[in-house]
DNA sequence: CATAAACGTGCACAAACGTGCAAATCGGCA
DNA sequence: TGCCGATTTGCACGTTTGTGCACGTTTATG
């Protein structure tokens, strides 16, 4: 029996290895409470309060009284999100753009990447655009020289886009030459992951309707595993990553036969 | 065995979880009552009414003697008054928000005339909005405080929403309280009409799953008679037109039963 | 006008919080 | 091996926040 035990329980644990629960339980059960978090690690309601700070401070938890919620920054600043690395998502976007061959159709989901992927999309190259977001049904409709179909149902403030049963049940009515499923998290290993269990179905949905798959992350992508599984790795044909990602990690998606597309870099 | 547990319950929750679940019950029943409240959460009527003044202090709910309702329908404030957007359809767009009640679901087409609607609806009064067009869906997610539900499909870009077969199913699917078609034409003895075949259809389908309609006819709409019929006048409840429209026209649409409201005057 | 319910305010108390500090642990490095 | 710095942890301190109760006032209703 090895001696240093995989932590099966929650006692004992480091305290990076103990935010993460944290954190995971928080994305499961909507809330977390201090006092009852100090009992189940079996640490001080200092220390958890230590944690619970520098999760709010990464933006991962909302700090209330007596405990932690979802951030507010799930369910509201979208607009926010559009400025945030314009250059790197930039970059990533024309990269990924060179995927893409005249006449195709494209599957786009929500997602700030995604819309700098649109942006970059050459017009009048008779590209059909299937979204669920209307932010880039808008955007593609300004530019003018594409066809656009749009996904409808009920739409989640947070995601940007129509990710309930309705909006799978159309995807699955339709074919895709290439799909642009925006990640949360990819790992070599362990495949592509979503934050939302209907947004992780209606991605899933997406692959299974198109032929290939390009999936483009930012570095903070790479490696993470989040809650939801979308797809196994072998469902992904190409990944676009940023100048910056790690040679050894573009390295273990190569050796499963994903194409690595690397970024340019970006001047900043 | 249930030492931590999960929210389900509404007992035993974080002050700040009180407060969001007080916003929940008030925008999906419309009001809510301080006794029951107190009772629901085991706190007492005193915590009840320190969270309904916070929300109040917030503009997310109105206090009233016994509880708290969901916020005024307001005419829009002055902020928005300042955008660049034409002052006519704005006031248009002030009259016709008048109509909504706060909880309801509203059906709203694609069309300048109804962006401008769209951007003048009172945000945290528990509107559903239903929408064929991107902008539109767009312009409400951002502002926050809406449930949106995306209409999909082939998308017009002369018309800026979806209007095809695929839309209509989905429309005919749904119940709405009031609906807003964009108007291309209407007449007192013809009744509303449109430009497209398609684009036509789809209003019809939309008067037939509201319960009332109001029409927004800029002066140029009013008399005029397109192309394709989308529904008689009888149809038609409410009509809000400009300030500076003909008398004997609105008594013309009057004496149809159409109820007939004029915009303010604009100061241009 | 009478009455009960709902309300606001001030107050006391406990729980939760932040901060500073000392003890404990761990990983390098001579 | 022994020392040093970094990190983590728990404790003590004073402070803030949420809560319920008592009291007097306002509001709705018959």
């Amino acid at each position: 029996m090895v001696k240093s035990a995989p932590p099966a329980d929650d006692r004992n644990v480091l305290p990076e290895e103990r935010q993460q629960r944290i954190l995971a339980r928080l994305r499961s059960e909507g809330r977390v409470v201090a006092v009852e978090l100090a009992e189940v690690f079996e640490v001080s309601e200092d220390s958890i309060r230590r944690d619970l700070r520098e999760l709010a401070a990464r933006g991962l938890c909302k700090r209330v009284y007596g405990g932690a919620l979802l951030p507010a920054v799930t369910l509201t600043p979208l607009k926010q999100r559009r400025t945030e690395h314009p250059l790197r998502k930039q970059a990533l976007a024309r990269q990924a753009v060179g995927l893409v061959k005249p006449g195709q159709t494209l599957l786009i989901d929500a997602g700030t990447t995604n819309a700098a992927i649109a942006a970059a999309l050459p017009a009048g190259s008779g590209l059909s655009v299937i979204t669920n977001a209307p932010h880039i049904a808008q955007l593609l409709l300004d530019r003018e020289g594409f066809e656009v179909l749009l996904i409808g149902g009920r739409i989640s403030a947070s995601i940007g886009g129509a990710v309930g049963t309705q909006a799978v049940e159309q995807v699955r009515r339709l074919r895709a030459d290439l799909c642009f499923p925006g990640a949360c998290a990819i790992d070599a290993a362990r495949g592509l992951w979503g934050f939302d269990s209907e947004e992780s179905l209606f991605k899933r949905a997406m692959i299974e309707a198109s032929d290939e798959t390009v999936v483009v992350a930012t570095d903070d992508k790479l490696g993470a595993v989040a809650t939801y599984q979308v797809a196994e790795l072998a469902r992904v044909q190409h990944l676009v990553v940023e100048h910056s990602a790690d040679r050894a990690t573009r390295a273990a998606f190569s050796v499963h036969g994903v194409l690595v597309h690397r970024a340019d870099a970006v001047p900043g």
